[in-house]
DNA sequence: GAGCACTGC
């Protein structure tokens, strides 16, 4: 007989519990004691069987044959991303030619997912387990059953196949860290729902959030009693709670508020160096200067007070580190010394570290918000919500039980921490997203079933952008074929113009190497202490017109010099971003060919390469102040002031009219990325936009 | 003469 239970047969010996508001949650029985020795499993299978999940192998599949969805709470390490697409396949939902789909919102998540299943099938990747991640599809059509990919490809995958036929199942994890494009997968997929009954949505996510996504998810109550006689399943999500396989975690808090989470942070460190057994410390700050300077101060400490506290190996962690750097991280800890990982939110959700015994918290991380009427986005530090909390204490319990010190009162988290955090959606520019969601027809963006709507001063700066780029006409339509094109280009909607007004001036060639460059966090090694050297080599690529073309030039040196590592090391490129930058390149040329556009150079026209840019960026135009001693420069739509980054080529140059690819706010409002225009080619590149708007724009 | 949490298509 078999063991599992199979979809169509008796339902498991389980009780359902119909909770206040609907939903229906579902507590499994406790494990039966007759459950398999093991004997004839290979270790994998064993392995497998370990998982909290498996537990729960018989409640997921028959939630999911009688539920449209399926909500399943799970703590981290409880299986769920790796097992449940296989109980799925094994149930038989793959048969026929179907596929599972599970999504997450990072391309490594993806990949590395992925190659687990694939080995715990043992099946070769790319076959009946595969994955999709942009610029990069490892599945078998026809063959693959379990595909993981990002929410974003599955967005996208919906502009050839609105209804996503070929998934029987589509598994959206992390959905609590509600990133753009899954909030907007789930309002996509509520649609989807409605035309087919077929499809069920499996929804994981954290325990907080598990009520509003059920509460999103629940259709109407009118269509039960027809449900009841036809075999369809139940509309009303069910929720499935998942124990998680961490430690328990001790939570400590500070007894009155800090002053300063810093020295706070600093101060507890050494207090559980000095007081508390092995174990490694992750310490939670909000960027990379509180970083550097905790550093200091702890390094500095062991220094001062002998050989106790050199036995602190102490390391800073943030993604812009040099890659060097950030793989000392991993290397397991020193015999006799303790790791002291001093790090930003990377370390909450994106990378894992074994060993840590010990988190402190300082309560605050930095957040992009996006300021609708100034269309600037702003990085600041905000406090963390009490998910962010879990999170972080969560990661001190991952090999052995832990303690987490919150830089904090009880107090305070019990009564003033926020029990979630503001979803992206409503902190973020809309361009893009409502560029997709044309794209699939849907034009009443304010009328879409958000799952939190966004600002409605967002979507209508975004609709302004977008008609004065002339992706969208009078009516909110995407525009033929200039609107589908930008659609259909995976980039941001102003470098996708830039680069279809390119094929105008017959310069593709250059704007999409310099598209690629701008899709990298940066070519440069930022080396401390070498300063000089540093800004000697970039002199020698520096280009009068600005920072655009001085990347042509980059470029055309790296493969003169045969792609050569050397040859970036001595300029202070970054190889690796400068591989990426010849990968997306080659990536836009397959693009352009597919849109049936000649990819052309210019030579040496850099006259067309800046109109090219400035039909994409015309509005981010700006004026030098003319009595300004200190290079204040004006936008030209709404007089914000703003200033060239030291970082750029035109730094001290200041040329009187500019045109910037994107700012980074600090103390003051800097350009990145600059490049010198003449005026007259804004009214010829956007006569709508700077004739009807000069000179101070109103919003419609 | 300053500095960029983290993703993603």
């Amino acid at each position: 007989m078999s063991q599992f239970w199979r979809p169509g047969s008796e339902r498991p010996r389980t009780r359902l519990i119909d909770d206040d508001e609907g939903g229906v949650l579902f507590v499994p029985a406790p494990p039966s004691s007759s459950s398999s020795s093991g004997f004839g499993h290979s270790s994998l299978e064993r392995q497998r069987k370990r998982l909290p999940v498996y537990k729960h192998r018989d409640a997921v599949l028959y939630l999911v044959e009688h539920h449209s969805t399926t909500i399943v709470v799970g703590e981290t390490g409880s299986g769920k991303t790796t097992q449940i697409p296989q109980y799925l396949k094994e149930a038989g939902w793959a048969e026929g030619g179907r596929v599972i789909a599970c999504t997450q919102p990072r391309r490594l998540a993806v990949q590395s997912v992925a190659a687990r299943v694939a080995e715990e099938m043992g099946v070769k990747l790319g076959e009946e387990v595969g994955y999709t991640i942009r610029f990069e599809d490892v599945t078998n059509p026809g063959v693959t059953m379990i595909k993981f990919l990002t929410d974003g490809v599955l967005v996208r995958e919906m502009m050839d196949d609105p209804l996503l036929t070929k998934y029987s199942i589509i598994m959206v994890d992390e959905a609590h860290e509600r990133s753009l494009s899954t909030d907007m997968l789930l309002g996509l997929l509520k649609k989807i729902q409605r035309r087919r009954p077929d499809l069920r949505i499996i929804i994981s996510s954290a325990t907080i959030e598990a009520k509003s996504m059920s509460n999103f998810f629940n259709i109407r109550r009118k269509s039960l009693a027809q449900d009841a006689e036809d075999c369809a399943p139940n509309k009303q999500p069910a929720i499935l709670s998942v124990e998680g396989k961490g430690y328990a975690v001790e939570i400590h808090y500070v007894e009155e508020p800090v002053s300063d989470y810093l020295q706070a942070a600093v101060d507890t460190v050494l207090l559980i160096h000095e007081k508390e057994p092995p174990g490694d410390i992750l310490v939670f700050l909000t960027g990379q200067d509180d970083i550097d300077a905790a550093v200091k101060l702890l390094t500095g400490h062991g220094q001062q007070y002998g050989s106790h506290y050199s036995d602190l190996l102490v390391l800073p962690l943030y993604s812009g580190l040099p890659r060097g750097e950030q793989d000392l991280i991993f290397t397991p800890t020193p015999k006799g010394k303790r790791k002291v990982v001093i790090s930003t939110n990377i370390a909450e959700t994106s990378l894992t570290l074994e060993g840590v015994a010990y988190v402190v918290d300082s309560g605050f991380s930095k957040q992009r918000f996006y300021n609708p009427i100034s269309d600037i986005e702003n990085l600041v530090v905000v406090p963390i919500s009490k998910a962010s909390a879990r999170q972080r204490a969560g990661r001190a319990g991952r090999v052995q039980p832990g303690k987490c010190y919150r830089l904090y009162t009880e107090e305070y988290y019990l009564k003033e921490m926020s029990p979630e955090g503001i979803p992206e959606m409503q902190r973020s520019n809309l361009v893009s997203c409502i560029i997709q969601l044309k794209a699939l027809g849907i034009d009443n963006i304010l009328g879409f079933d958000w799952i939190a709507s966004p600002a409605p001063e967002a979507m209508i700066r975004a609709l302004e952008i977008l008609y004065s780029l002339g992706i969208i006409d009078e009516d909110a339509k995407l525009t033929s074929p200039t609107g589908f094109q930008v659609a259909e280009i995976p980039l941001d909607p102003m470098i996708s113009k830039m680069i279809l007004s390119a094929n105008d001036f017959g310069c593709t060639e250059e704007i999409i190497t310099i598209a690629a460059v701008l899709s990298v966090q940066s070519i440069w090694v930022s080396i401390r202490g070498v300063k000089k050297e540093f800004d000697e080599a970039k002199l020698r690529f520096a280009a009068a017109e600005g920072d655009h073309v001085t990347f042509l030039n980059i470029y055309r040196g790296f493969l003169q010099s045969g792609k050569s590592s050397q040859w970036c090391y001595k300029n202070f490129i970054n190889y690796h971003a400068m591989k990426k930058v010849v990968d997306i390149k080659e990536q836009l040329h397959n693009l352009m060919r597919r849109l049936g556009i000649a990819v052309k150079s210019c030579d040496r026209d850099m006259q067309a390469v800046r109109k090219a840019i400035i039909a994409g960026f015309f509005a981010h135009a700006c004026h030098l102040e003319e009595y300004s001693q200190n290079g204040m420069y004006k936008t030209i739509r709404s007089s914000q002031e703003v200033y060239i980054h030291p970082s750029s080529v035109l730094f001290r140059v200041n040329p009187k009219w500019v045109v910037y690819h994107s700012l980074v706010s600090t103390d003051k409002h800097y350009m990145r990325n600059v490049i010198a225009i003449d005026p007259s080619w804004l009214t010829e590149a956007a006569p709508h936009f700077y004739q009807l708007r000069q000179p101070n724009p109103i919003p419609y």
